[in-house]
DNA sequence: ATATCTGCAAAGACTTTGCATGAGA
DNA sequence: TCTCATGCAAAGTCTTTGCAGATAT
């Protein structure tokens, strides 16, 4: 389940951007490499200490907003006042996704249903923006907000 | 163009949640209502300000709480570190419409191109989801994030 | 060797909370 | 009148910045 050294195409791509490999950004990757959660900084923080205690932090940060800039890592608001990071799919293998956020506890709900669709309407439209606006799109995201099954409104309640 | 007296109708939406109308409300409402623009909490509180000296940015923020929670009002993430807040289309006959989100600038645009198309889409998504994962739809995001043409990277850059 | 990266501490920015006063219905 | 709303000030969070020391190449 936790195969360790799954990001050397990772550090080459951070290498290809010009960017040292640290000890600290390994665990950082290796971090949101193993996981398929939506990991704060802090969450990233924590695990990453087990692997490199030294790390800082301050660090996470710095990593983060690098790996976001080489488009190998998502960055997304919930909601709850801090930032969320996810690998890209790109990285790891996994199908392109989107959320559902429950307003009501925060719990997120990964979708890959009916990306299929979706995505050739999104890229009708990027393509079509684009020359609308002469914009440059690079990325785009989609959620759909509401209540979850556990706190979905009763009947006669509000 | 500052057509001042517009949220009647907003006041009796807000009185038939329970709220009372008080002159700070109707201030931020009518700021919203007078705007097409992607409000900060600061920004409205010093628009509000004109309007009525004595109303407080924690008053701001308390009502736009109420008001984002009633649907009046939609809060946004452009990534820039603050939330910013645009009167729900139904509260003012606009058209529904997305955002064009240039990451270098942070210019905003405002497209309502393809919405058609587009919302016939997350409808039937939204419906799916809802179903397969027992979840409440109030609510969607989508946005493309890029460079706007200002911004756009020129051919031998980076 | 040396430019980049790092940790720590402190600063910064936005937002929320506590509480006594004021205002709406 | 009585509850809800407000303003001010202070606190709370997440995130960024400055700087000297450490590290990767």
């Amino acid at each position: 389940m936790k195969s360790r050294h799954e990001p050397p195409l990772l550090q080459g791509k951070l290498k290809a951007y010009g960017y040292r490999i640290t000890q600290g950004r390994e665990a950082i990757l290796n971090v949101l490499a193993a996981t398929k959660d939506h990991l704060s900084a802090e969450d990233i923080y924590i695990k990453a200490c087990t692997a490199y205690p030294a790390i800082g932090l301050t660090s996470v940060y710095r990593t983060l907003e690098v790996l976001v800039g080489t488009g190998m890592v998502y960055k997304f608001d919930f909601g709850d006042g801090r930032a969320r990071y996810e690998i890209a799919e790109g990285c790891r293998g996994e199908a392109h996704h989107h959320h559902l956020v429950c307003t009501s506890c925060g719990r997120i709900i990964d979708y890959a249903d009916f990306i299929d669709e979706e995505l050739v309407l999104l890229k009708k439209t990027a393509a079509g923006l684009a020359k609308k606006y002469d914009f440059t799109i690079i990325n785009h995201l989609m959620q759909f907000y509401g209540f979850c099954h556990k706190c979905k409104p009763k009947k006669n309640e509000e």
